[in-house]
RNA sequence: GCCGAUGUAGCUCAGUGGCAGAGCAACGGUUUCGUAAACCGUAGGUCGUGGGUUCAAAUCCCACCAUCGGCUCCA
């Protein structure tokens, strides 16, 4: 529950179960009474903070428990909230759910909205519930009511089916839009993987149809974007069962767009005085016993290689124990700091098999890694500069939607986090009054604490609107001391340096991914593995010009290709568009005897004939300066950042003598590049502030 | 790791006990073409892997591996 915890507004988690009837009373089975529906606003003013929607998608989660316990006899329930975008419900059934099931309850949910039961509200005498409860076989429901303070409990009860829940409801069921099933899992009770595996059912509902299928159309997009159909598509990485589970391969074009971030991170690193090092992968497994990732961390780790002299060498799932090493290999002044010692290094982690995804989520990873040494006064700017840097690469990326989060530690928790409570204090005080300093509007996160510091993590919104942290800038007091970390300060006494720990671009997989999600795969000219594609109409006679075309391009630092497939024009173009090429440069005879190319961009706009030495030097400069622009803006042409793009502006109307035929194609390859609008200026979606990425920074 | 689903040609997929299929890609040939798929032909598969049931298995059963959707985890 814990990854949840932070998805939804907090009042959501407080849900209470639902229970079912056998017959189909208006009147409390126990009591015998029941009180009236409550108003809206008494049901506000008591209960959870839901939105309408929410209410009315939390009712869903009760008409589907009540379909589901007519159709499985014996399920018990336990939670059932609203969600962002839907709502679940878990329980335990008698036999597995399978997709196939979905229909049935669908249906039967839908009769439950048509026969429009009111839902009724009451109060039971906590001692009542349990007893019914426990006569009724609901054991989750006892031990939601056990742990609950209250002497009365809230009860809801939409005609044959009464459910332990603080609401609140729609007034009946009538008022719930159209439903979707949408997927069967797995989910540990109250989210303790050592506890009973429930089946957890998701589900969607809308107020209109039309809303159901636009959320439909927008999976589907989503879908589209994914970065590891994308991967395969555009030919960027690969995984391959026989080398292994989490394991990628970076295909030519993937290593391309790969090897430009690093070395655009490095360029700006080594700019603000980054030192860069490389150090081994393996390391004795006694460094990760002092560093306390042994202790915190050995069951992702993988096992350890007995040698010969019975020395143990372990893969390293982080650096910052080498980093550490280079600090102490000689005797630091205080005039020496703050030190900052930079690599791009590879970890291995065994991450639990159910965790692996595409390049996002891997067992050998590359961190944009660093470990800045610096003195406390030293601190609070050397993190404020952290994070400018940060600002800095979300810029030319073009992130937009982002956030803050100050990951602190759970209190409670004295086995993840370090037991040292001034040490606590004592970072936590000094990482709020760096983000004060800042003006960073930030949130917190309880728990979210690496375990030897806290970290200010940023979370970026991804095509589904989830936030992904991305960056993370962390404060560590604890392996200083942990290895005895020195500088001789101005008055000759030794002192303990602090630690920041930051992570800009992530690890190269996992931002890799994102970037191809968040671009759907257009990306930028100075990032696309293939920047223009020389097209010949015929090559027969056009192939020696093509080849010139591609030599010039290629001799002031493009990347450019010729299609001398055996095919026609069209088909060239068809698919370098596929391949999401941001040029096209068709040569004809025309273009031949101007010295020219017809220039195409992927947004499908045709500029014509443009000057070959005319087209190198706009886009050398667009490449240069990382702008995500394809083409300089036009007169008459909108120049807004999101507005709409170069193609769809121009006035030539994009090369639209297909729209007919090709209505479709036309259709799809708009929307795959963003809903039809903004291609170029891929806005990260919509996504609400304050979640909690469920895939964390790889940051040590 | 846990729950569920899936795994057939390079890709997308059809094939539910009886001779392994289609489209695209690849290869060969014809076509030399002006902005999203020319035409004809050829070749290509241990049906994820290993066991089992059966006269007969892509198909049924078991185990394992991988992928997908979740859960847990994420230094």
């Amino acid at each position: 529950m814990r990854a949840m915890a932070n998805l939804i507004p907090q009042p959501l988690q407080r849900q209470g179960a639902s229970f079912p009837l056998t017959s189909n009373p208006i009147i409390h089975p126990i009591t015998g009474v029941y009180t009236m529906p409550a108003s809206v606003e008494e049901e506000l003013n008591q209960s959870v903070a839901y939105t309408p929607l929410q209410r009315m998608r939390h009712s869903a989660a009760h008409v589907m428990a009540e379909a589901i316990q007519d159709l499985f006899p014996g399920a018990r329930f336990a939670i059932g909230p609203a969600i962002e975008d839907g709502f679940y419900y878990d329980m335990e059934l008698p036999r597995a759910l399978t997709p196939e099931d979905f229909p049935a309850i669908e249906e039967r949910m839908r009769a439950s909205v048509k026969a429009n039961h009111p839902f009724v509200r009451s109060k039971w005498p906590r001692e009542k519930a349990l007893e019914y409860f426990r006569e009724h076989d609901q054991p989750y429901k006892i031990e939601i009511i056990e742990n609950l303070p209250d002497e009365e409990v809230g009860i809801y009860q939409q005609g044959p089916f009464l459910d332990l829940c603080r609401g609140p409801h729609v007034e009946s069921t009538g008022e719930i839009g159209p439903i979707k099933l949408m997927r069967v899992a797995g989910a540990y009770w109250r989210g303790d993987e050592h506890r009973q595996m429930l089946t957890r059912v998701y589900g969607t509902a809308w107020p209109t149809q039309e809303e159901l299928d636009a959320y439909l159309e927008r999976l589907e997009e989503a879908r589209k974007r994914d970065h590891r159909k994308l991967g395969k598509d555009l030919e960027l990485f690969m995984i391959s069962e026989e080398i292994g589970a989490g394991l990628p391969l970076w295909l030519p074009k993937g290593a391309t767009v790969r090897r430009l971030l690093e070395e655009y991170i490095l360029k700006l690193e080594r700019d603000q005085g980054y030192l860069h090092v490389y150090t081994p992968n393996l390391a004795k497994l006694d460094l990760y016993k002092t560093s306390g990732h042994w202790e915190h961390y050995h069951d992702s780790m993988y096992p350890p290689m007995e040698m010969e002299s019975g020395e143990q060498l372990v893969l390293r799932p982080m650096n910052c124990p080498h980093h550490i090493q280079i600090y102490k290999a000689k005797t630091r002044s205080y005039r020496d700091l703050p030190i900052r010692i930079a690599e791009l290094g590879t970890m291995y982690r065994l991450e639990q098999s159910g965790e692996l995804a595409g390049l996002s989520r891997v067992r050998a990873m590359t961190l944009n890694d660093a470990h800045i040494f610096c003195t406390r006064e030293q601190m609070l700017s050397e993190f404020i500069n952290v994070v400018k840097l940060i600002q800095e690469v979300y810029r030319v990326m073009g992130f937009e939607r982002y956030s803050y989060r100050l990951s602190l530690r759970d209190p409670n928790d004295k086995e993840k986090f370090e037991d040292n409570e001034t040490m606590w204090q004592e970072s936590e005080a000094a990482l709020r009054q760096a983000l004060d300093m800042l003006g960073l509007e930030y949130y917190e996160g309880i728990g979210d604490a690496a375990f030897y510091g806290p970290k200010l993590d940023v979370q970026v919104a991804n095509v589904l609107g989830k936030d992904e942290t991305i960056s993370t800038v962390q404060l560590d007091f604890t392996l200083p001391e942990k290895f005895d970390l020195e500088y001789i300060g101005e008055d000759g006494q030794a002192k303990r340096p602090v630690m920041i720990h930051r992570g800009i671009l992530s690890t190269m997989e996992r931002f890799t991914a994102f970037l191809i999600e968040n671009y759907a795969g257009n990306f930028p000219v100075w990032l696309a593995p293939v920047q223009a594609m020389v097209i010949p109409i015929a090559d027969d006679r056009h192939a020696d010009y093509a080849r010139h075309v591609a030599e010039r391009l290629r001799a002031t630092g493009l990347r450019a290709e010729v299609d001398m497939r055996k095919e026609r024009m069209n088909a060239k173009v068809r698919d370098a568009q596929l391949q999401k090429i941001p040029y096209m440069l068709v040569v004809g005879d025309k273009e031949k005897e101007a010295g020219a190319v017809a220039v195409r961009l992927r947004t499908n706009e045709n500029l014509g004939a443009v000057p070959l030495d005319e087209f190198i030097a706009i886009a050398s400069r667009l490449n240069a300066e990382r702008s995500r622009d394809l083409w300089p803006p036009r007169e008459g042409q909108a120049q807004a950042a999101n507005g709409a793009t170069p193609a769809q502006a121009s006035e030539k109307p994009a090369a639209n003598g297909h729209a007919g035929k090709r209505a479709n194609a036309v259709a799809s390859s708009a929307a795959s590049t963003g809903a039809g609008d903004a291609q170029e200026e891929q806005p990260v979606s919509d996504g609400q502030k304050g979640g909690k990425g469920k895939r964390a920074s790889k940051k040590a």
